[in-house]
DNA sequence: GACCTCAGTTGCCAATTTGTTATCAAATCG
DNA sequence: CGATTTGATAACAAATTGGCAACTGAGGTC
């Protein structure tokens, strides 16, 4: 049982885009130009989620996610034009979307994206850099072999792989990770940062799963996006 | 995912007015009356923003700021009588409140300060000239290339580009971007502008995203408007 | 008890960032 | 025009930060 995912988008350069990328990558995809075909295609289809842009012929995008809210919490993904005005950006607060992309996008960012998503629903493992995190089995993977983790490096992990790209200060990591109430000395983050990289990363001094943002924190991310 | 606001407020002529405010720009309320239940009522609610109000029964408004604060850094705006007396009001400072607004007061000015708060967090990035500015993974980008920008530039980027067209004075400047309490010499300023342009501005000498007034300060704009 | 592993603590070093100051250039104004 | 103010830039010293190694101690297992 493949996932489905529907594509809303008119323009038939980007829909036709992203179903290779999807389809190359073992998601089925139902395709739709129209957004007042788009509930009707959302009934046919049953999606496991929904790729729905906002800007389209008959309704806009953000009618036809409020209307599929009334009766689903399948996952909804904007697609924004980088060009977008603001007021339309700033709406998508409202619109009941589950995250947004700006488009086009690298073929990898969408997929991590759209990875993301599905696991609130389903139980797929996550990829990050060339590791796989099998949260349903608490199992890291690279190539297919495994990786051992201690359960604080692997909850660690999870909690940035589950937000790709969100820069996390060590405050924050205490308290979501440790579940410490009132911040402790946050080197503690570092070394098991450091203790991760030397497990997961390839290369350890440069690090490619996850990322430092001096002064910040760290993050999970990709370094070429 | 609609924006979701806890108002704490125990005069429910003010509560019940604010609620019809926000729910007739769609934004989810929760409303609790006690000041002893706020804090299990944001735990509960999991908001995107807090009103507070500060004269509640059981416990005021500050001792729940200061406990929040200790683990969220959800954005607070305090609400208080207009005939609070000048110690409150200078309480607020301390508090760990973003903002306070005296009550009653226009819809409009609720929504609008609101609003402001809001974006501080919103997820979306910032288009800035030609660049973008995304928040949530702390990056820059050019045509989707990352610029590096150090802790310091990003905020001060960060600060003008929220708040675009608007010229901020070095006296400003260094409250706001740096926290100091009294202006110490805002040449320093200057310095950071410099370096900052050097990195975003596509000719330094010609700079089309943070722009000098001569004789006031900063400002982020296009020359054009 | 001896031997593990893992979590947390601390000190050190190198690299980066920051604030200060001096100098130079550009704009403003009589 | 020349004087003065204001902003840009370069150079440097001080402070901060992140990575890392080493150590401690708690808890589990044989």
């Amino acid at each position: 049982m493949s996932t489905r995912i529907l594509v809303v988008e008119d323009d038939a350069a980007i829909a036709s885009m992203i179903d290779l990328v999807l389809r190359t990558n073992d998601y089925e995809t139902v395709l739709c130009g129209r957004g007042d075909q788009a509930v009707a295609a959302f009934h046919d289809s049953n999606p496991d989620l929904i790729l729905l842009d906002i800007m389209l012929p008959g309704r806009n995008g953000f009618e036809v996610a409020k209307e599929i809210r009334t009766e689903s919490d399948v996952p909804i993904v904007m697609l924004t034009a980088k060009t977008e005005t603001e007021d339309i950006i700033r709406g998508l607060e409202n619109s009941g979307a589950d995250d947004y992309i700006t488009k086009p996008c690298p073929p990898r960012v969408l997929l991590a994206r759209i990875r993301a998503r599905l696991r609130v629903h389903d139980q797929h493992p996550i990829e990050i850099g060339d590791i796989v995190l099998d949260l349903k089995g608490h199992k890291v993977l690279r190539n297919g072999e495994e990786i051992q983790l201690t359960p604080t490096e692997f909850e660690l992990l999870k909690h940035l792989a589950l937000n790709p790209g969100t820069v996390f200060n060590r405050e924050r990591l205490l308290r979501d990770v440790w579940k410490y109430r009132h911040a402790a000395d946050t080197r503690l983050v570092n070394v098991h940062v450091q203790r991760l990289r030397s497990k997961i990363e390839r290369d350890p001094e440069h690090p490619e799963i996850v990322l430092s943002v001096r002064g910040v924190g760290y993050k999970a991310g990709f370094p070429n996006t």
